[in-house]
RNA sequence: GGAGAGAUGGCUGAGUGGUCGAAAGCACAUCUUUGCUAAAGAUGCGUAGCCUUUAACAGCUACCGAGGGUUCGAAUCCCUCUCUCUCCGCCA
């Protein structure tokens, strides 16, 4: 959520930034404004009424000890009593409606991110490994999967549905060691403590991260108890310090988590793809960072830079492209994605996306720290992905795909896994 | 799932309808004093919003787990919910 503050005294501002994510967006400024002033306007009525009846009824106090006959004030007071009812409706709908849009409005993107309208725009900043050639026609991972025994759609779809998977042998170890080494590397090399969390949530921490109110068609939601499914680790962990006052020397605080990861995917029908690319569940291990405003663009330069470990402790080749404001994420005020090269797919797969919020979600959280001077201000909060595991699992097997079939596994990752290669 | 108890400011803890935003203690901050590494005294010490303002101060409003209700007036009475603790049941 953005500062109201912002809107009552740069609107012009706002709009500028709004509109490099996208026309139609700076005309909610003018409603906002508009609706901020009649909210304030009967916000001061109510008050003032308010500290009438306040008044006016201690003087009753008063006066029933001394005996008198106070019949006549009490009705006065009553007749208060109503105009604060009525006005007080008006106030409170109005701040419904104002809260509501301003829950809509999405994050300003920060003056570093590039301005552009679309995806395509996005600038690739960084280019890390080259692609690896082979003598022969290169496997996807849906058909080393079934050769190897490790991927069985089809019970997956038996058991749940599609978009489904069931990881059998190999592949399901290889899936846990890929966990186990992306906590390990996290906590022990950069700094981040490991959190466990729960993998359903209330619907105030998905406020609180920005997927609700306006995603919900793409979170899976348990009627009965009101809980969600983690769409990702980001919810359950940011919200950990959620209406919090940290203190400011615990920051930065970082958490890597691991989760798995329920998307709906609404809208996309059919999800379009092959194999592991897009499930509606799937594993990932998550960084998040909680910091000062003073030190967040700095601290998202280091996130990227952790999960890019990843890839280059796998010997996996990758890219970061910068997204652009017309790209850029609904919370987000900077993001860097980093998309990993698959040789089966002959394409490149985001297995992490890192951005900056800002303050963005701490002002729906409430997350602050007491500054040097003992005042209360909000933290600014990042995560990225530390990563994805189903693209990673697809990258791995297909790039370490060898003429005889079999997949070779780097060999930081064999002391996690056991063996040398699979097959 | 059943029975009972509870939820008050950073912490402990008073307060059962009227000058209560809330006693007291602890902790913390500043100052003073004695002096020596501890003690005594004074003052201050919640959050958010509104109004005003260059800013601050002052003023006003709201907040005693959450949401409703009763009342001229609610921390205090009533209802619903959440959470914590104890006992019983069930259970990996």
């Amino acid at each position: 959520m953005l500062d109201i503050r912002l809107f009552r005294e740069k609107p012009d501002y706002v709009k500028e930034r709004l509109s490099t994510r996208g026309a139609g967006l700076s005309s909610m400024v003018d409603e906002v404004t508009s609706l901020d002033e009649q909210r304030r306007e009967a916000e001061t009525e109510r008050q003032k009424l308010q500290g009438d009846r306040n008044r006016i009824s201690k003087e009753i106090g008063i006066a029933k000890k001394k005996g008198e006959d106070t019949s006549a004030i009490e009705a006065q007071v009553r007749g208060i009593g109503d105009r604060i009812e009525q006005i007080g409706r008006d106030a409170d709908a109005l701040d419904v409606k104002q809260r509501d849009l301003m829950l809509g409005i999405p994050n300003l993107p920060h003056d570093a991110c590039p301005i552009g309208e679309s995806a395509e725009q996005n600038p690739e900043v960084k280019v890390w490994g080259e692609k690896p050639s082979y003598d022969f026609a290169p496997k996807d991972h849906v058909a080393l999967g079934a050769q190897h025994g490790m991927l069985d759609f089809e019970a997956g779809a038996k058991i749940t549905g599609s978009a489904f998977v069931v990881y059998r042998g190999a592949g399901a170890r290889l899936e846990r060691a890929l966990i186990n080494f992306l906590l390990d590397l996290h906590t022990t090399s950069h700094g981040y403590t490991e959190v466990n969390t729960p993998f359903v949530v209330k619907a105030d921490a998905l406020v609180g991260t920005t997927q609700l109110p306006k995603f919900a068609d793409q979170v899976y939601h348990c009627q009965e108890d009101d809980l969600y499914l983690v769409p990702t680790a980001e919810v359950p962990v940011t919200n950990l310090h959620r209406e919090e006052i940290v203190k400011l020397e615990s920051l930065p605080i970082q958490y890597a988590a691991y989760t798995p990861c329920f998307r709906r995917e609404a809208g996309s029908a059919g999800l379009g793809t092959r194999g592991l690319i897009r499930m509606h569940q799937f594993d990932k291990v998550e960084l998040v960072k909680i910091t000062t405003p003073e030190t967040s663009m700095e601290e998202l330069e280091k996130l990227t830079a952790n999960a890019e470990v990843v890839l280059q402790t796998l010997g996996l080749h990758y890219r970061i492209i910068e997204l652009c404001t017309g790209d850029v994420g609904f919370g987000s005020s900077k993001t860097y994605d980093i998309e990993v090269w698959a040789p089966g797919q002959g394409t490149y797969l985001e297995v992490s996306s890192c951005s900056n919020f800002g303050e963005f979600q701490a002002r729906r959280m409430n997350l602050r720290y007491k500054d040097e001077n003992g005042k209360n201000r909000f933290c600014h909060t990042l995560n990225g992905s530390g990563t994805a595991l189903a693209r990673l699992f697809v990258a791995l097997v297909e790039t370490y795909q060898q003429a005889d079939g079999s997949i070779a596994i780097p060999a930081p990752l064999q002391r996690y896994f056991g063996t040398e290669k699979i097959g």
